[in-house]
DNA sequence: TGTACATCAGTGAACGCGCGTTCACTGATGTAC
DNA sequence: TGTACATCAGTGAACGCGCGTTCACTGATGTAC
């Protein structure tokens, strides 16, 4: 039953796009090896073909939600604060953890986690500053920096009490208030550069 | 060896103690009943004459770690957001999660979680809300209101961040310039009711 | 291009460890009279 | 206030399940000649 080298890639690939999203939906301790390989189509004892045990998987899964977040904000439209701003703080991205910001559904958890993890990670958030930095408003290159950072820690900050609350209504309202209170805070559109749909999934 | 009623409350209020930190220095998932019960000074066997079950556990030590952080900030200092967000975005806080807010180190782990621990959890969140409103900046009450709850959500999610960073540097700089695009935004030192250190432990 | 053989992707059973939970037991506490 | 007995907080061994990981095996792929 040996596979080609083609067949063993597009594996890998699932394997890696099934864990990337089932750890952003339940967690990485709340999702087994075996799980992740079923909803890749394929049985669990194959797994170590592939990585050197969960750990491995854990780091390269990141790194591949990342990157997806990457290529998805590459149009004009994901570089925009403001437009980035708008995608990110919706009822969709809220119920969609699967497929949406890294940092709001495993933060906490990898951040106690393998040091590889962390460091794709550290590098993905300053990837995504950078990115940000020249839309965000501010008199000076500082003040633009500064304000790339306050203002995604807000919406990160903001995706997380939204998740916890069991209160839709109020679920709603830190979602909408944030956006409100951002905009209100020199948040603009950019003068016409919409479009592209931005994807919040990992910000890169 | 049984115990009289004020011993077996002593005990409650350790394993609490002990959970409420541990949880929040390694997750729910990184800790077991027998470390916590350890901790209290205790086996593990005597755990279910105190709780149903660890999710019960779990929805108890929330509780009780919010409680803190709301008793914690009772002075006048802690209703100021802007002392708040001072003691907050500190390299103190940063690296104390286990006394720290419960928000941004189990945040994502509960919303996955049991009901019981959203719950207590949305309220606490409510209530942190409601009292940082009136001293955060804004022309009225519901600019006021969106104001803490996006200046609340600023400073959860670059916690998370600077957690998240591997590179020490940035990791404080991510704390530095939240703080310091927040005081941009308005936020102020309230007229000289500081004195009292705030407790970032839970909001509430 | 064809043949012989080594490689190895994937399968499914099995292993072994750790965890949440249960249980029989101890003996001090609390209570009924 | 004293006595007899029931309660139950805490102990430590044990249970059983689920998980990460290993392993013998299969047979198609890839390669050496």
């Amino acid at each position: 039953m040996r596979r080609s080298r083609t067949e063993k890639d597009e594996s890998r690939r699932q394997i890696l796009a099934a864990a990337a999203r089932l750890f952003r939906e339940r967690g990485v301790d709340g999702v087994t090896v075996a799980e992740v390989m079923q909803a890749a189509k394929l049985t669990h004892g194959g797994f170590y073909r592939h990585f050197a045990d969960k750990d491995d998987l854990v780091a390269r899964a990141v790194a591949s939600a990342l990157e997806d977040g990457r290529e998805g904000n590459a149009g004009s439209a994901g570089q925009n604060l403001a437009a980035f701003a708008a995608s990110y703080l919706t009822e969709k991205h809220r119920d969609n953890a699967g497929s949406g910001c890294v940092f709001a559904s495993l933060g906490p958890e990898l951040a106690r986690g393998s040091a590889p993890a962390r460091h794709v990670t550290t590098e993905a958030i300053q990837r995504t500053i950078e990115a940000f930095a020249p839309t965000a408003p501010g008199r000076n290159d500082a003040e633009r920096r500064e304000a790339a950072i306050g203002t995604w820690a807000a919406m990160v900050g903001a995706l997380v009490l939204s998740r916890l609350s069991d209160d839709r209504a109020f679920a709603q309202e830190v979602l909408d208030a944030t956006h409100a209170w951002l905009t209100r805070q020199g948040l603009r559109e950019g003068d016409g550069d919409v479009g592209v749909e931005p994807n919040p999934s990992g910000g890169g």
